[in-house]
DNA sequence: GAGGAGTTTCCTGTTT
DNA sequence: CAAACAGGAAACTCCT
């Protein structure tokens, strides 16, 4: 038996099978190779496999597409290239592979994650034993009402998150790495910080996921590694009831290496543990991390400039599961006078609140989100783009969809453009965006320009 | 606990 | 006419 290198159930594979016998039955060599390693017949087979999974329309699906391509092509191919050869399958199949790519690199990392999140440092919640203080964002023993939050498919949230959504969680052996993008789910225990220096990934795995193309998530996972690389734990306790950690690093690592900011969520918190994990955030000048269980926003222009914005897909289950639990429930955005969620109605929200009983800091300011997806070939030009990058000069092109990821970024479902647009207005009184010049040479409607508060958008 | 920053929400009116 | 813009007002979260 060959080894299953990608970690997937083939099973599946062999059972109503709609392609016929290249399918079924038969052990395709993609399934035992690095993509980059696979031939004109693994892609095709890989192809076929994805139009059956995904249940495309095989009657518009043209395999001679793909051809020609072999793994390594693959991989150096971007989603524009994906659609342009394949205009009606070529985003979709993009995106799988995308999400092969990723699956492969968490098998080879698998052993080293096991290390760093090791078994006595992994504690089950108890649903019933605590719950959250909205007032103070601490779980306080006893009232089980907002205990733990589930999914919609009934998962206990995730443990450790970062701020750009990505989430590691750990199920018996399993550990999964949670992208929004991905629609990947978090399911997880409750876990400590670690009190012991772990270093945890070897620079050679980050330079092997340097290799990979992976444009939407790419720089988030460097982060996010370089980040667990390094870190020594040390406990300082500060005033009140909060607790900070910080994390000295070499000084030789690079500052921009730093840019991953974990919080934990406050489902993880319990009386017990009050600051279980926690977030990075670069503490210039000095090479000190200072870590604090509520700060899950960017801290520097470091960290906002390799920040990778990882937006959904169209589709995507994260928010629309999340709507989803409002309208189950009979809930409506119906406030009056302009007030948002008051205490008491987010409260009558119960498990299901406002912001998913995530605290959110105001971190990662609008205009820092905005620059965020400016960098981000999986929404420039998609969604929004350049008009005079030296200018700071750029317009919305899908309106509803940048409000929505925003909306996103801060959990709230309700997020509108009009609200958005808002928002950007009083960014652009705070001096952080300014008016577009009354040159005639850029449209007015939806175009916006950075203005003297906001930095790292100049070439 | 006060106050400020940065939104969020809803609103009315105007411009494109 | 719809979408976008503009800005007032009130409320909210988070931080100092």
């Amino acid at each position: 038996m060959l080894p299953n290198i990608l970690g997937l159930d083939y099973s599946s594979m062999c059972q109503n099978s709609v392609l016929g016998h290249s399918v079924m039955h038969q052990r395709n060599d993609w399934t035992t190779k690095q993509p980059q390693d696979w031939t004109q017949k693994d892609v095709l087979d890989w192809i076929y496999f994805v139009v059956e999974e995904e249940e495309l329309d095989g009657s518009k699906f043209q395999g001679e597409v793909y051809r020609d391509f072999s793994g390594s092509d693959l991989c150096q191919m971007d989603r524009r290239q994906f659609q342009r050869a394949d205009p009606c399958h070529g985003l979709k199949i993009y995106e799988s592979f995308q999400n092969l790519l990723y699956r492969v690199f968490l098998q080879k990392l698998k052993p080293e994650i096991d290390n760093i999140f090791p078994e006595n440092f992994l504690k089950v919640k108890d649903s019933s034993s605590a719950s959250v203080d909205r007032n103070n964002n601490r779980r306080q023993p006893g009232s089980g009402r907002d205990g733990q939050l589930t999914n919609s498919v009934g998962n206990t949230e995730c443990n450790l998150k970062s701020n750009n959504g990505m989430v590691v969680f750990k199920s018996g052996n399993d550990i999964t790495v949670g992208l929004p993008s991905l629609g990947v789910y978090p399911i997880g225990q409750e876990f400590d910080l670690p009190t012991t220096t772990h270093q945890c990934f070897s620079t050679s795995h980050l330079q092997e996921f340097n290799s990979l193309k992976l444009p939407s998530y790419h720089s988030s996972i460097t982060s996010f590694l370089a980040s667990l690389t390094y870190p020594t734990v040390s406990q300082e306790p500060s005033s009140g009831s909060r607790t900070k950690r910080s994390f000295s690093s070499p000084s030789s690592f690079p500052s921009s290496s730093y840019s991953s900011t974990l919080s934990s969520l406050p489902m993880s918190l319990s009386s017990s543990t009050p600051d279980s994990l926690s977030s990075l955030s670069q503490d210039s000048p000095s090479q000190m991390l200072t870590v604090d269980t509520y700060d899950n926003g960017y801290s520097s222009e470091d960290s906002l400039l390799n920040a990778s914005f990882m937006p959904p897909l169209d589709g995507s289950p994260k928010i629309d599961s999340f709507v989803s639990d409002f309208s189950d429930m009979g809930i409506k955005d119906s406030r009056k006078n302009g007030s948002p969620l008051s205490r008491s109605a987010e409260t009558s929200m119960s498990v299901c609140s406002r912001r998913n009983n995530i605290p959110v800091k105001h971190g990662i300011h609008l205009w820092q989100f905005v620059l965020g997806l400016l960098q981000d070939p999986t929404s420039n030009p998609q969604y929004l783009k350049w008009e005079d990058k030296n200018l700071g000069v750029f317009r919305i092109i899908q309106s509803d969809k940048v409000a929505k990821l925003w909306g996103e970024k801060k959990n709230n479902p309700y997020m509108t453009y009009e609200k958005f647009s808002r928002a950007m207005r009083f960014c652009r009184k705070s001096g952080f965006f300014k008016s577009i010049p009354t040159t005639g040479r850029f449209p007015k409607k939806l175009c916006f320009m950075f203005g003297e508060k906001s930095h790292g958008w100049k070439e």
